[in-house]
DNA sequence: CCTTGACCTTCCCATCATAGGAAGGTTTAA
DNA sequence: TTAAACCTTCCTATGATGGGAAGGTCAAGG
């Protein structure tokens, strides 16, 4: 299976295969005689697992930890159960931070009236005040 | 006043300071013989603007509207309100997105015994069901 | 067998906001 | 006059992704 297939197939972008290749994220895997890539169906898997971890926010390290998790059959299940609830309580803060914003945000455009006079307590407010 | 000076008051790292007049975000200020930037009080103002819009997750296009609409005495406070509320639209999906996050994987945490067994159902959800 | 088009390869560049560092010039206080 | 503290510009990196160029490979059809 070409590079292009497998993309199609796993979801994954071919320039992001490349990628992961190129980080260590993805083994090396075979090539044809002019040096295409050739990816079996255990790559697939592979890849599917990274494109999972991406769409819940893990990042390029969590994801390592968590594939070579996945390979070690004799883990103990705590160290996966930890691990993500650390990334848990990352988007927690992440997400708080942002509602932070959103509610501040929000009291401001409540404050102004929004229309064609120029009085705005939104700059007012960025300007410091 | 000197760049570490306006930093230091500002709360906007020298570094950063030179990146926003890079990028036209602040205006060129007067040099010293040396060459050495000179700031004023005004240009304390323009920083803190900046500052306090980063704190509300404005990106640097947003800022550069903002500070335009700034210094414009004339606008209608209405497109700053009409800013505002597309940036809280912006959050809000963010903030969406990485709730869906969480809530996947407060799921599979909830389901991971997470003691000293290997079987983990975090990872066979990651690994494709 | 040859051509053509679709695909692949590597390498470079860009994003966004921020930080680190190197090499060298300026200012200021002792 | 010298030393320390500061400044200057320029280059590099981050993380995850995409775009594109220059050139090589593969497969199908004539």
């Amino acid at each position: 299976m070409n590079i292009g297939q497998a993309a199609k197939i796993s979801g994954v972008s071919a320039k992001m295969i490349r990628y992961y290749e190129s980080i260590g994220l993805m083994p090396e895997v075979e090539r044809s005689d002019g040096g295409y890539r050739i990816y079996q169906d255990r790559d697939l898997h592979w890849l599917r697992f990274i494109r999972r971890s991406r769409s819940l926010g893990f990042g390029m390290d969590e994801i390592a930890a968590l594939l070579t998790l996945w390979q070690d059959q004799s883990r103990a299940s705590q160290s996966v159960k930890t691990l993500a609830q650390e990334h848990i309580h990352n988007l927690e803060q992440r997400i708080a931070e942002m509602q932070g914003m959103v509610h501040s945000l929000r009291t401001l455009v409540d404050h102004c009236h929004g229309d064609q006079r120029p009085d705005c307590p939104i700059l007012t407010d960025l300007a410091g005040g």
